[in-house]
DNA sequence: CCCATAGAGTGTATTTTTGCACTTAATTAC
DNA sequence: GTAATTAAGTGCAAAAATACACTCTATGGG
């Protein structure tokens, strides 16, 4: 996590952060118009505003430039949002306002995307087709993911490997990316918001399930250390309405809840 | 006459009179707002979105930003159209279209002014309660006239002291200048075009006028003059030429100049 | 009166951007 | 096949922008 996601910055953090951005609006707009190889660097330039030898400060590719850089997934505002949600709990404690908050993030970071929704489909439609544009896009997730981890455990004042912290990336993460490939899907009518709330609602069904881990049977057995570790974690958060009920389900019997 | 006003220039030339206008433009928006005192350099510096450095690299004082800058008073778009108009006829020779140009050129250069016509109207209010300002703005002018003169005679291809050439950048310049008071005078309804289309005209009904050099005689002969042009005024209000009588008007005047 | 502050303006060092020449690899033309 | 062209990418120097500390002047408060 950079000085640049928090902290405001002087004129030139601005800029830079400006610049970059720009550079990558202008590359996924023509990557979805022609294509990863039908347009130049020299034009991306041009539309951005800046000299190609500026463009190569930024990006050490012109790939890099489609995928951006992580500071450009969390925008500085939504961020301070974000991390705002958190103030009014102590450090080292999950907060209330958790799962709100990041269902929140995940629609803010859906408005700011960057194109217009038609140009997002072509745009997914060109990179499926692209396998070294793949690969990279999967490596790129793990930093995203690592980013994501640092701002929430920075927010909730944990460890970045405290499993609720771990939990809510990876599954939330994927709730967002399921969200997305409905939402992009061809003949598509509903919005994300709509999408993403239902996603939502049935994980807390799928996790408010009856579930005894004695039941789990030999090779549960392993996975029922992971259920001791993420049972003192629910009890520390039992005293939160929405968050907990998620929580319990993640690590301890309902029932028991119940 | 610098090359940024005909030449297309490089990045950097581009963006540098991209930033000069951007600073002229807030600094005299602020100025229509808040009256000269009414706001720092600091501020016109946020919205422009520079440092206060940058600001004394560019205008050597804070007035300085208001009056702008000469190359910002012939856009290059604008010059270039104007320019091509001359295109046509041999070097040395006054071109056919050179007043309709002219008058194409005041028009489009109306149009490109910064700011609302309420704006502009407050900012020469705030002016004209600036004696400071006064006199820099005065001084100024004699830059333009001189900038407007290379100008015209580049086009034409003559001496920037071709009779035409001074003729057309004194009168032009004059009828526009007064096209402006009565437009931005209060109670004012008409269109800019309107007005300097009508004044156009009176203007070229005057030099209509029948005129015989051996009648022109000693000083008091001249004083009766401004009589006749009065009442030729009205008469021109009625009857607006066409471009092609504007054209021939001019071709007349310019023989008998040489 | 003196002192503090705000704002305009200056000097200098550092950072960033641009321009330009070059290299490399792929593609196109003959 | 060879040669030319195009586009991605690199190195280096000059230009431009910023950051920061400073000066000077005017204004307001005690």
């Amino acid at each position: 996590m950079g000085n640049s996601a928090i902290n405001e910055g002087g004129l030139r953090e601005r800029k830079r952060a400006a610049t970059r951005a720009a550079i990558t609006a202008v590359a996924r707009s023509l990557t979805a118009e022609r294509g990863l190889n039908g347009y130049t660097v020299e034009e991306v330039c041009e539309q951005a505003g800046i000299s190609r030898r500026t463009f190569f400060n930024y990006f050490p590719a012109k790939e890099d430039a489609i995928l951006g850089h992580v500071d450009d997934d969390f925008p500085e505002e939504v961020v301070e949002r974000f991390m705002a949600g958190g103030a009014g709990s102590p450090a080292g404690e999950i907060s209330d306002s958790l799962l709100a908050d990041l269902v929140r993030l995940s629609l803010d970071l859906a408005e700011r995307m960057s194109g217009s929704e038609e140009e997002t489909r072509q745009l997914i439609g060109v990179i499926k087709k692209e396998p070294q544009l793949m690969l990279r896009i999967i490596g790129a997730s793990e930093e995203r993911e690592a980013e994501f981890a640092r701002l929430l455990a920075a927010r909730e004042g944990v460890p970045t490997d405290h499993p609720v912290v771990r939990m809510a990336v990876v599954l939330l993460g994927n709730i967002a990316r399921k969200t997305s490939a409905g939402y992009f899907s061809e003949g598509n009518t509903r919005t994300y918001e709509d999408m993403l709330l239902e996603n939502i609602a049935a994980a807390r069904t799928l996790f408010a399930l009856p579930f005894d881990p004695s039941r789990a049977g030999p090779t549960p057995l392993n996975m029922s250390r992971p259920d001791i570790q993420q049972s003192s974690t629910s009890q520390s958060s039992s005293s939160l309405p929405s968050s907990s009920q998620t929580n319990s389900s993640q690590s301890t019997p309902s029932e028991g809840a119940q």
